[in-house]
DNA sequence: AAATCGCTCTTCATTTTTGTAGAACAGCAC
DNA sequence: GTGCTGTTCTACAAAAATGAAGAGCGATTT
């Protein structure tokens, strides 16, 4: 037997009936009308089967039952304002949480967060860079700067920054001594730098084990970055973000092997969990900073 | 600035919405139309100021927001049960509290008692016997049988019973030996028993002072049965109530002094707390109760 | 490829709830 | 006493919430 105690909302006139001891100042207290006051606290009485207060003509006197429900009323008003305040404290503004390889919130990008930053200073930020992928539809950041080796989850919002290209690069000092692989198929007499096997992705591995036997591939780097300055200071030849070498190759420390192979090219995206996304203060930011991220990677 | 959150009864939506994840099946749980589950919802979101589902072809999916408050609208939820559980706890039958001397709940008052009870075995008592005056509007008794020795609150339902008559006393012992008062006026050549100052009434205390000079009364007993039972083995007079010396009168044990004074007659009432008798057991057992005793005090 | 299922939305008539206005009444101050 | 204040009711009109029915839409099954 289900009990028919639907209406939650007669215990706010409840209480308030019970601390002002008549139906007209509660009204005035809840802002209703004091018939409708009246109205439903019967409706109360009536669905718990207890008279709650004695009616005359000098107002609402609760009786014995009303007592012993107060406590109750109580902890269910108390209950409500704290669902209220849990509300009001999601909707108050927070961090934007940007997670990203720490390159691509290093060099040229710092410059437009800084003029985002002094357009909207109340807007504020929390980075969160490095190779862990962190799960946006989770909740554990709002946006993420990422190469999609795989399919993004459909619900992200997703913006195109630029098709990412990797080729090998290796250090001018170790061409002079090894020369240099050009094209894919020389690969094999030379010493390859690759990111560990907790960190490589499937489809770069599988590509250079298409090139060279397994012996030749180093797999000792757990971070980009690491394995980057090692090809940096000629220890091998390694796959690098034709981007991230670009200035290096321009003045004369790193030779660029040969054209970045179509297989390995990857989108660059901004993807944006769509719980960030219903946030003014995300899609202010994504659409100031989308375009000048873009521009950067040409 | 208050919070416009005032219609709690969205929060059963919310949760129903939550657990079924459609307004569809929330409907058929709540037993309301489905578009009255999603106007709730759109209500709620808009009050909070937040999304709270992301609604689809295939049904409301909960966005972060919404997990978030989750466990706030489940403690309201259980609130409202125990609100809904303590009411119904109030509407079960409870004993009937009564409260009267121990000799009004002895001798031919358990007669009617026990009638009742194989009347109405399912309707239980509780009594409280004795002296001490039990506050019927602050819900200690819900039933006194007393002498009205002050005047009772206007609130109580009151049945008159009959107008005890109180007078003097002695064992027929004593009587042998110091004869005995046979009018107030004799009483001060006489060792008058009485109550002790904290349980005497002010009314009988003033009527004996203006017959007997203070040094003659020896009030020395807490309680009237004491009193009494000291009267009765010849120990001085006292004042009793007629009823209850009737029968020691009868068989020679106890003399009545003299005709009962006007000026200590007191009505003897039956008083029931207001929200006692709301109780429909309560009002059955007065109904029964009342003539039966009544009788016995003619 | 078509049919079915389980949803959401929209519309509109109906039902329910609410508010307004005023009568009646007790307590209190003058 | 008389008038004032604070209260509860009642009646009726206005406003709001609700439910029923049906269109539309994906996903899944046949």
């Amino acid at each position: 037997m289900k009990s028919d105690f639907d209406n939650w909302s007669d215990i706010r006139v409840f209480l308030a009936v019970m601390r002002t001891g008549s139906t007209l100042a509660a009204s005035s207290e809840l802002g209703i009308a004091q018939p409708t006051v009246a109205r439903r606290i019967d409706a109360l009485e009536h669905v718990l089967g207890l008279v709650l207060f004695e009616r005359d003509t000098r107002g609402f006197r609760p009786t014995q039952n009303a007592h012993l429900l107060r406590d109750e009323a109580e902890r269910m008003e108390s209950a409500a304002l704290s669902f209220a305040e849990k509300a009001s404290t999601l909707r108050r503004p927070r961090p934007i949480r940007i997670t990203a390889f720490a390159a691509n919130l290093s060099g040229r990008s710092t410059d437009i967060f800084n003029d985002f930053s002094a357009r909207h200073p109340e807007i504020e930020f929390e980075f969160l860079p490095g190779a862990r992928v962190f799960d946006l539809m989770a909740g554990e950041a709002d946006i993420a700067l990422r190469l999609a080796w795989t399919q993004p989850d459909p619900e992200l919002v997703c913006r195109k920054v630029s098709t990412a290209q990797f080729t090998m690069f290796c250090a001018a000092s170790y061409a002079e001594r090894h020369g240099f692989p050009a094209s894919p198929q020389e690969l094999k007499d030379h010493k390859i730098l690759a990111l560990r096997h907790d960190a490589i992705t499937p489809r770069i591995y599988k590509w250079l084990r298409q090139q060279v036997p397994e012996e030749r591939i180093y797999q000792k780097f757990s971070e980009a970055s690491l394995r980057d300055a090692a090809v940096r200071t000629g220890q091998g030849v390694g796959l690098m973000n034709v981007r991230m070498a670009e200035s290096d190759v321009k003045n004369g420390t790193l030779i660029r092997c040969f054209d970045p192979p179509e297989a390995l090219n990857v989108p660059h995206l901004i993807l944006i969990s769509p719980d960030a996304y219903r946030r003014r203060e995300v899609r202010t930011f994504v659409k100031f900073f989308a375009p000048r991220y873009a521009a950067i990677y040409k």
